[in-house]
DNA sequence: CCAGCATAGTTGAATAGTCAACTATTTCCA
DNA sequence: TGGAAATAGTTGACTATTCAACTATGCTGG
């Protein structure tokens, strides 16, 4: 016998999911139409700015990003073939790789970075009260950690 | 001057982020692993299953199920030739056509359900008080309507 | 030491999504 | 009425993503 969803936690669903799909489609087109970047790219570029050196080993950077590595392979391959970042060996670990922001993935960023910050002001944050603000990352923050605690418990 | 996040945005920006993208990850995966559905395939057969004679148009559909209407229409060959639905001509308006659910597609949708509903109340609800709940409803509600509200406003 | 397992990352094929162009029909209104 | 514009939906080419297989290197216990 399912537990079903209580007429409350049904109707928080679909506006959460109609409200996260609307508001990351519109990001994704924004960002694609002023800057050329898909929102995963930029996530990308995003964490290795703020990375000591600029740079970071796929594998953490992939966990950063919150892509696949595979993914984030392909994705580098293409930022690579436009000049936004490079790959750069790792020395004491032969297997590693890091991927290093380029000055012009840098620029890029740095010019797709205040319309995109506005975009999300606009889109979510106006629309907010401080307290909302809040509610919403403690909500995050609990989904966030109870499926750390649950893959940490499945793994241990 | 771009208006910058404020610290507190800043977090609960990245917390948002982290939380839906791995949500619907999850449940990306686990409607796959069970059902061999993709999330959009599965908010397409949801929606038909609630419309009346589990048929629709194919542009509410796409509205509804939140998708575009080339995305949908891919999506429904696919579903078609899965046996899981079929298109019919609309006698009203013939460049018009139905999605409607076969036998086989509620079946499915039956089968996939229960265990889709446990996973969101496992990640989501059951992680959240009653006072998060409304408050992750507001939130959405409040972000669908501003939406709203601009797109009108820009069409008017 | 070294065999076996784990980790880092890449690859290519298969699948899915996007975008713009297209057909066919309907609606609007002069 | 008729012709422009709007709407419904599809298509195909291009791009992106996934999945599983693969290479290469590092680590660890007997």
């Amino acid at each position: 016998m399912p537990r079903w969803l209580t007429p409350e936690e049904q109707c928080a669903w679909r506006a959460f999911i109609e409200a996260s799909s609307r508001l990351l489609d519109d990001l994704e087109h924004q960002l694609q139409r002023e800057a050329g970047l898909s929102h995963g790219d930029y996530e990308v570029l995003v964490r290795l700015s703020e990375a000591p050196e600029r740079r970071m080993r796929m594998s953490e950077l992939a966990d950063q990003a919150l892509v696949s590595r595979s993914r984030l392979s392909h994705a580098v391959s293409r930022l690579e073939s436009q000049g936004l970042l490079q790959r750069q060996a790792c020395e004491t670990d032969r297997r590693g790789m890091f991927a290093v922001l380029t000055d012009e993935g840098f620029a890029r960023l740095e010019a797709a970075a205040p319309s995109h910050v506005d975009e999300v002001r606009r889109l979510l944050f106006d629309n907010l009260t401080e307290d909302q603000v809040r509610a919403l990352e403690e909500i995050s923050q609990a989904v966030v950690s109870a499926r750390r605690e649950a893959s940490g418990r499945s793994r241990g």
